[in-house]
RNA sequence: GCCCAGAUGGCGGAAUUGGUAGACGCGCCAGACUCAAAAUCUGGUAUUCGCAAGGAUGUGCAGGUUCAAUUCCUGUUCUGGGCACCA
């Protein structure tokens, strides 16, 4: 009996769907368990190998739960709303519901090829109206509440406007609306302008805000869209431009997400991202009054008094020596004096043309002074007010007094445009770069001089708290999340306006559809396509549509009740399930979605509408799986002459490959050279010898190009005294055996390469031509050939040189246009889903990068068909037998059972396979066959390899499912050893090895080793000064 | 630029708490089986010196702490991810 994956998985896949052994219910009497992975962006691509990762983590993870004994919850849906598919759209008129229905299907295809334990009837799809009705209900509930810091949770807006009524403004803790107003005031306004408050205090709000704007496009980018300030597509000019959007305000749950971190089990790195990204920081806002300038008085003087800076350093206020504000900072206009009206204007169409990414990230410094100069409050001291792109509006108060002496980039900034630095951190400043200490003692400080500048700070506060010139604040990095997008493909919002004010529709309204539009062009004035609709816009409803990340912030909870029409989930079902146990997914996620997730969350928790308030449990971030893209070298028609190719016709063109290696010496092994020192070494030494010799080895490949063209394509001809030009071109890696190209393949992939011709890694030519045909294999290799081979050996003395081509090999991310993906489909079908998955968990460690390379892919299946014949001979048919097993038999299986279980419990399954592999070795040296030994085993491997698994299972006569099997535990008495060989080391050196009892005593260890051979001759007469045992580890011997 | 992570043989990686560096797999080499190939099996395989026994070196680079460092600390280089409208 073979193994035949093919029909064995087809076989159990049907069984198990039709008879869904994965539907999963909403209660049980096992506990529960929440596997979850971030679910996918059904792109037209298709599934690559790099998205099942997760999956297979996490699907393996759902088994082994399972299998100890829980109910599972392990769901997969779609995030289904997004850019690219509008994009498609826009390009060929599909659409996006179409295109996406496709891709799903396609998705879904691949992803059952894989046999996950997906259940697949709590499916939720972001842009099925059923879903996104619950998605604009939550936003309704967004938008009907408000913070409240007193309470330190969400409250409904109409107790917010109840506090108005009878207290005003001032009585309730929240964000502030400026300027304060009495109950009286608030009855006074009209209901436009009471709306027009309110909106400001709702955690869904309409604001403001600026967008990248491309005038030619009609549309608004996406940073990511905006490449050196021009759109990617068309490479138009694109400017900010302010326009009406939905937020949220994130920031009234900043202090929670951060506290949050501490209660759950995300990886540092993880929580030091999110940490960041909130960016809490203490610090001061400080007036600077501004010292008059005629030009002032010229202009409106309206809080052009003072400027109002925020820093975190007010211990460093006598070392400021300017102030910058940001380009967008609402006083810049009067700040700017006459003379240097021009230079101001310059500079600000300057920064308007920069995305905020190019202005934080660009190395080039720059900047205009204003003209106008501040006052330091406390000596007076005229300081210049500068406006530089690096200050960012959104950020603090959009300005800071700028301290060279202890902050770089403010350093950097006077150095640039001269302006003196002053120094008040004596010894800690060396006058070459900016010291951001906090220990130094202040000098030239007045009230300050010799204090600590972490003492200092408190008194600075409590000084300008005094004075009114200022105030403590803490401040947060973190903006409140834009959430609305000019954009068709995303789910409306349930808003009308009437009469300028944001009204939300009924919940009996809702789902407020997405209409069908014809085009899919934005509408006017940076509206989404949405406004194109007279019947959309003729009943007011707003025209933005809601961003991707809406719906991926909270389907976690759907699936836990995802066919409920009454509520978005039930309570019931969200107390059972509680919070997602494992959630698995990228890091790209860190700071977007993973905080959005979390800050509804939080929401639906103070509104009572879930139990707990932090969605996920516990973090596992996966690796991205790179493409690895393979290059051939193309010899450039240049060197034919372009007479001759216009002559030809660009048709014909000889198409002539040289293989990597040879490229690499044209090149002088500039590539290799990054490969890491030894190599550098090792190549800047052949390079001597190449360039000893150098030009008639280039002459040789210059002779083989000439050999091929003259005997293949006599209409073409080198150029005299050409240089060897050559295009690299990606090459489909699924043509490619590692690097070496496979020839046939290559040749029949394209039409353009039938007649290649290929000068090999060792300079001979495929297919061959020339001197070579002359030539019995007896004959000696002709002087050409020879010399060749001898130069190629002295480049690269470590690779044997053979008659192969080499494909140059860079890591990039997966994409089409690389040729680089690899569809999973081939593997599976080649080799099976069971050897694919756990072929892709033995890669490496889940959380780590890697670039993809199939390669190894045979050894996993090798170790399925070695499993295999543990249990059935190809010939002589059933192997397995009932007899006892041996006691070495059963150490191996107890052995294995402590490490799988161990090993699958940390999501280490790459360690796991290769213990699954070690003891089928070990039991195939053995030779058990043994059903007692071999069962067990079964079930350690079937969370990775499910569908052989149960093939054996039954095949060793069980009737149920192994599926539902019972983990098998780890028996001491089969674990314990009495004796270890240690490693003995002399001065940290291993020298020898000595077996000892493992509950000897520290003398008798010392006795044993220093009377041992070995270590005596070691010691060489010398008395050991200490001997160190550490037990179960290792002896060492200092000396 | 800022934040986070990573770097170990020809390759993917292992070493869970500072304690034998290179498990397991790929590749490669040699051998067995075979008319041959595939498949399978056996042995070898970090580098270097040596016939061997054995020695020296070795975890990106430069230092440091320690009896002992892939692991901890300082600095540095390179690669990957994120940086707010890609998902």
């Amino acid at each position: 009996m073979e193994y035949s994956f093919t029909e064995i998985e087809k076989k159990w896949q049907d069984k198990w769907k039709a008879g869904q052994v994965y539907r999963v219910k909403n209660n049980s009497p096992k506990p529960k368990y929440y596997a979850l992975d971030m679910f996918p962006y059904p792109s037209g691509i298709g599934l690559h190998v790099g998205h099942p990762l997760g999956y297979i983590a996490s699907d393996i993870f759902a088994r082994f739960k399972r299998l100890k004994g829980f109910n599972v919850l392990h769901p997969m849906g779609y995030d289904a709303f997004g850019l690219p598919a509008e994009q498609y759209a826009l390009d060929h008129g599909v659409h996006p519901a179409e295109s996406t229905r496709q891709n799903i299907k396609n998705f879904r295809d691949q992803l059952d090829r894989i046999g996950f334990c997906f259940d697949w009837s709590r499916q939720v799809n972001t842009a099925e109206p059923d879903f996104y009705k619950w998605t604009q209900w939550i936003f309704l509930q967004l938008f009907n509440s408000w913070y409240n810091r007193t309470e330190k949770k969400a409250c409904p807006i109409e107790s917010l406007a109840k506090h108005f009524e009878t207290g005003g403004s001032s009585i309730v803790s929240a964000y502030r609306h400026q300027p304060e107003f009495s109950a009286a005031d608030w009855k006074g306004f009209s209901e436009k302008k009471q709306q027009d408050i309110l909106m400001e205090y709702r955690l869904a709000y309409c604001g403001i805000g600026e967008v990248n704007w491309c005038e030619a496009l009609g549309t608004v980018l996406a940073n990511d869209e905006v490449i050196n300030g021009v759109s990617e597509r068309g490479g138009y000019p694109v400017v900010k431009k302010k326009l009406r959007q939905w937020y949220l305000r994130i920031t009234e749950y900043a202090d929670r997400l951060l506290e949050g971190l501490e209660k759950v089990e995300f990886s540092e790195a993880m929580k030091e991202m999110q940490a960041n990204w909130i960016g809490k920081s203490h610090g001061a806002e400080i007036d600077f009054e501004i010292a008059p300038h005629p030009d002032h008085l010229r202009k409106s003087t309206e809080g052009l008094s003072k400027l109002r800076v925020y820093t975190t350093r007010p211990d460093t206020i006598f070392g400021v020596d300017f102030m910058v504000v940001a380009p967008e900072h609402e006083l810049v206009p009067s700040f700017t004096t006459a003379p240097q009206q021009p230079a101001v204007d310059e500079y600000l169409t300057y920064v308007k043309s920069r995305s905020e990414r190019e202005r934080i990230a660009e190395k080039k410094i720059t900047g205009c002074f204003t003209g106008s100069y501040a006052l330091n409050p406390f000596n007076g001291r005229r300081i210049p007010v500068w406006v530089s792109e690096y200050v960012l509006a959104g950020y603090g108060t959009g300005a800071i007094m700028a301290v060279p002496c202890s902050d770089e980039r403010d350093y950097k900034f006077a150095q640039h445009f001269h302006i003196p630095v002053t120094n008040i951190i004596g010894a800690h400043y060396n006058g070459k770069e900016a010291n951001p200490t906090k220990d130094a003692l202040l000098e030239d400080s007045d009230f300050l001089n010799g204090l600590p500048m972490q003492d200092a700070i408190a008194l600075v506060n409590a000084r300008i708290e005094s004075m009114g010139i200022g105030t403590t604040r803490v401040n947060y990095k973190m903006r409140d999340a834009a959430f609305s997008r000019q954009r068709y493909w995303g789910e409306p919002f349930p808003i009308v306006w009437k009469n300028g004010i944001a009204c939300a529709l009924d919940e009996e309204e809702l789902p407020l559809l997405l209409p069908e539009v014809k085009e899919y062009k934005p509408g006017p004035d940076g509206e989404g396509p949405l406004a194109n609709i007279p019947e959309w816009t003729s009943k007011h409803l707003e025209t933005s549509t809601m961003p991707g990340y809406a719906g991926s912030s909270w389907y976690f909870l759907r699936y836990m009740d995802p066919h409920n029409t009454e509520e978005f989930c039930n309570r019931k079902a969200s107390d059972y399930w509680g919070q997602v146990d494992l959630y698995i997914g990228g890091t790209e996620h860190a700071v977007g979605h993973l905080l959005y997730s979390r800050m509804w969350t939080k929401f639906l928790f103070d509104r009572g509408y879930i139990g707990f308030d932090e969605p996920f449990r516990k973090l596992l971030n996966q690796g991205m799986i790179q493409g690895s893209s393979r290059f051939v070298y193309r010899v450039s028609p240049a060197m034919f002459g372009h007479d001759t190719i216009a002559m030809n016709g660009i048709k014909d063109l000889p198409q002539i490959f040289i293989s990597k290696g040879i490229i690499t010496l044209l090149n002088k092994g500039d590539q290799l050279r990054k490969d890491g020192p030894s190599t550098a070494e090792m190549i800047s030494e052949a390079i001597q010898e190449i360039k000893k010799e150098g030009p008639s080895q280039i002459e040789m490949i210059k002779d083989a190009i000439q050999i091929i063209l003259s005997q293949k394509f006599p209409l073409f001809q080198l150029i005299e005294n050409v240089e060897i030009e050559y295009q690299p071109l990606h090459v489909d890696v699924n043509l490619v055996d590692g690097v070496e190209l496979n020839i046939g393949l290559f040749i029949n992939s394209k039409e353009e390469f039938k007649s290649a011709y290929f000068i090999l890694e060792d300079g001979t030519i495929w297919p061959k031509i020339g001197i070579e045909n002359q030539l019995s294999s007896d004959d000696p290799v002709p002087d050409y050939f020879s010399k060749t081979l001898n130069f190629r050996k002295t480049f690269s003395p470590l690779e044997k040189l053979r008659s192969i081509y080499i494909c140059g090999a860079e890591t990039e991310k997966m994409s089409k246009s690389k040729f680089n993906t690899v569809n999973p489909n081939e593997l599976v079908e080649k080799y099976g889903a069971d050897t694919f998955r756990m072929y892709e968990m033995f890669l490496g460690p889940v959380e780590q990068s890697k670039p993809w390379d199939t390669k190894g892919i045979e050894g996993v299946h090798r170790f399925l068909r070695k499993l295999w014949r543990l249990f059935y001979d190809d010939s002589k048919g059933r192997l397995w037998t009932t007899e006892t097993a041996s006691h070495d038999e059963l150490k191996v299986l107890h052995k294995t059972i402590k490490k799988i279980d161990e090993d699958t419990e940390r999501l280490s399954f790459n360690t796991a396979v290769s213990a699954m592999m070690i003891a089928v070795n070990e039991l195939g040296d053995l030779k058990c066959h043994k059903k007692e030994v071999l069962e067990k085993i079964l079930i350690l491997l079937t969370p990775y390899a499910p569908h052989i698994c149960e093939e054996l299972w039954h095949g060793l006569g069980n009737e149920n499912t192994i599926l539902d099997a019972i983990y098998p535990f780890a028996e001491q008495k089969y674990l314990l050893q009495s004796e270890k060989q240690y490693p003995v080391a002399i001065n940290g050196k291993t020298r020898t090895e000595l077996n000892i009892s493992l509950d000897a005593t520290q003398q008798q260890v010392e006795e044993l080793v220093l009377s041992d051979q070995k270590v005596r001759k070691w010691l060489d007469g010398k008395s050991p000064k200490k001997v160190i045992y550490v037990k179960n580890k290792m002896i060492n011997i200092v000396v």
